[in-house]
DNA sequence: GTATAATATGCATAAATGGGCATATACGCA
DNA sequence: TGCGTATATGCCCATTTATGCATATTATAC
């Protein structure tokens, strides 16, 4: 019944929310670059919890390069597409949403061009 | 977005899940003491996992004399139905079923004639 | 009223959790 | 090879959470 209890656990975060919402919206992947520029929030905090959501099943990741891109994974049983569906029925941030979508007007032909800015050295 | 992320709290605990599948298998209403003798758990415990589960609005109760029946609230939107789908999607603990069954066979007539027996003074 | 039973709650403690920070790792490019 | 960027992780601290225990509250029966 762990297995249950810690899906559930893993959506009992208002940042895990958001991001699993962005990944919806983004119906494809995304980097972390791009979340944290949607969700304004610390880099290391999104890769933590980005984290959660993978030992929770409901996430999974693609290497290419220096990035990673981070997906939901497609649902395999019943509890896991009624989850999938019960997040759709949360209404999503709208902010989030609207950063994400110019977040992804950077991107040349559906590769990322544009990293992450926030921690960069040179702007420091 | 919290009152979505208490939800999944509430049912990010074994015990609370273990409390909703009673309710769910008896179609009806429970009071503490046939949740204490299924799960085998201290009423104090059952009491504050309850306590849990009505802040995050699935559960109601009513009052009859001594005794507080629970039961599983009618969802009022799809959020609601879908997290009540999603549990119902959960394989239930066999034994616990087992035991609610011997315990409502208690019941004469749908009330309640055989209270708490582990706290009994009497039987101490 | 008094005793007893059903349920709730306050307090203490141990464990888990999230955020912040620093740093490690991994990869690509000049 | 060395630098800069993308991501992960370990440590610290503050907060939350589950449990156990004792006790409060409410209702009933005698």
């Amino acid at each position: 019944m762990e297995k249950f209890t810690n899906v559930f656990k893993s959506l009992s975060d208002k940042t895990r929310l958001r991001i699993l919402h962005l990944l919806t919206f983004s119906k494809k992947e995304l980097c972390i670059c791009e979340i944290m520029d949607s969700l304004k929030l610390a880099q290391y905090n999104i890769s933590k919890h980005i984290r959660e959501l993978k030992l929770a099943g409901l996430v999974q990741e693609r290497k290419e390069g220096r990035f990673v891109f981070y997906f939901i994974v497609e649902p395999k049983n019943t509890f896991h597409r009624n989850i999938l569906q019960t997040t759709k029925a949360i209404p999503k941030n709208k902010e989030d949403i609207e950063r994400l979508r110019k977040r992804l007007a950077l991107r040349k032909n559906g590769k990322i061009v544009v990293g992450c800015l926030m921690n960069r050295k040179k702007c420091k």
